[in-house]
DNA sequence: ACGGCTCTGTGACAATGTTACAGACTCAAG
DNA sequence: CTTGAGTCTGTAACATTGTCACAGAGCCGT
């Protein structure tokens, strides 16, 4: 798989030949064990990242030590923050965090130049990202200034369950992806369960009545 | 000056004379009137604009209402998201508008696409512009998030405040600025002046003791 | 079984958001 | 000058969310 990963990503397909083989020459793979922080508060990786596997959590943390997920990356996505935030201006504020394994392409920043000036798919690919985080960025926004925390909270358990329709995660990390404190969620958790809506144990949360979260976060 | 705007932006300068020439012959001076709704929920602007004179104030309205400012940006600056927004993803979620009268560089895309290819330097120019937005959207979930209100009240008086030490805003513009409501501005601001920090009239606000101001920032 | 750790529950209180008004100020038309 | 409409500010009561200080329950290794 290691020779073909470029076919994971059909806008790179289309380079010039030559381009092509100087990315695939010059580009390295590289392999993280989960937790790695990749990103931010020291770190530099200097490099542009395209992501194989795996997902990159992105956050915030306050001076306070209070933190909220920003937003995702998942494979097929570029990590294009990491060379603009390194690229631009003063320090980077967020740290973006390994959240599976990882397997990423690493490209350098000469050759990310290139691609640059010789790709209008690239161009476009490499835009694309940036408009995806930032739209997520103004979705996070328009949620902690204008959403109902319990809204916010079904939104996220429905957005978590797996296939069995539970959730695995602690409150606090709960609190973490929407900013809040673990005191906030455990009550309205607590509300959610006296209606009958989940079923909550340690570290695991059980939906009960999807249709009454998929009403809630309608009605908002 | 019409023909000498490029000179405002050293960095076009130093472009190769046939693209200069290219983008001179190409773009447009655009002049807006103070108000304009220059992107956002219906508008299309297709080109990318570099600011010659005034501010844009980018914000945020959610379906309630409420509202929020995220950013300005200034003369020297690029309204890249606007480009960007359109070339990628969904609907582009925030509004841009005018808040003084506008002057402004219109680059067709076309003529934008041959820059980024052609000049490392323009290049630069237009990501350091996104690294900057970026880094103000962190901020400014930073602050929704874990700032107290009477923090970032003080801050953006401060921030606001003209050369005599006046704000000339409504308690509701202010309120649209930090992204809350109009009565917890003007609750604040009658504890600051109960305090003796600043003196509240109609649409003005005088600082009386900015000392105060700035400690509870620094306290923060 | 014990102790240390993490996770959850809870009450009291503080800060912020919401709703519903009333009164004060401004300005233009009569 | 008066009136009335529109805007701006003040305020009270209440709902929601955030903070602090705990207590107890579950988990795990010894």
């Amino acid at each position: 798989m290691t020779g073909a990963w470029i076919d994971r990503f059909p806008s790179l397909n289309k380079l010039p030949e030559q381009v092509r083989k100087r990315l695939e020459a010059e580009s390295r793979i590289v392999v993280l064990p989960e937790g790695t922080r990749i990103f931010g508060a020291g770190q530099s990786p200097a490099n542009f990242l395209l992501l194989l596997d795996g997902t990159i959590r992105v956050q915030q943390v306050s001076e306070s030590g209070r933190e909220i997920v920003l937003y995702r990356v998942s494979a097929g996505e570029s990590c294009a923050l990491t060379t603009a935030c390194l690229m631009g201006h003063d320090q980077y504020q967020g740290e973006g965090i390994a959240e599976t394994p990882i397997e990423a392409v690493a490209i350098p920043r000469d050759t990310f130049d290139d691609l640059i000036a010789t790709s209008l798919v690239f161009r476009q690919f490499v835009f694309n990202a940036f408009s995806a985080r930032i739209t997520d960025l103004f979705r996070v926004i328009d949620e902690i200034a204008f959403a109902r925390m319990d809204v916010r909270l079904a939104q996220k358990l429905l957005q978590l369950k797996n296939a069995r329709g539970d959730i695995e995660a602690t409150h606090q990390q709960l609190a973490v992806e929407l900013g809040t404190a673990r005191e906030v969620v455990s009550r309205q958790l607590n509300e959610f369960q006296r209606r009958g809506w989940i079923k909550s144990g340690r570290g695991v949360i059980s939906i009960v009545q999807d249709s009454a979260l998929y009403g809630l976060v309608r009605s908002s």
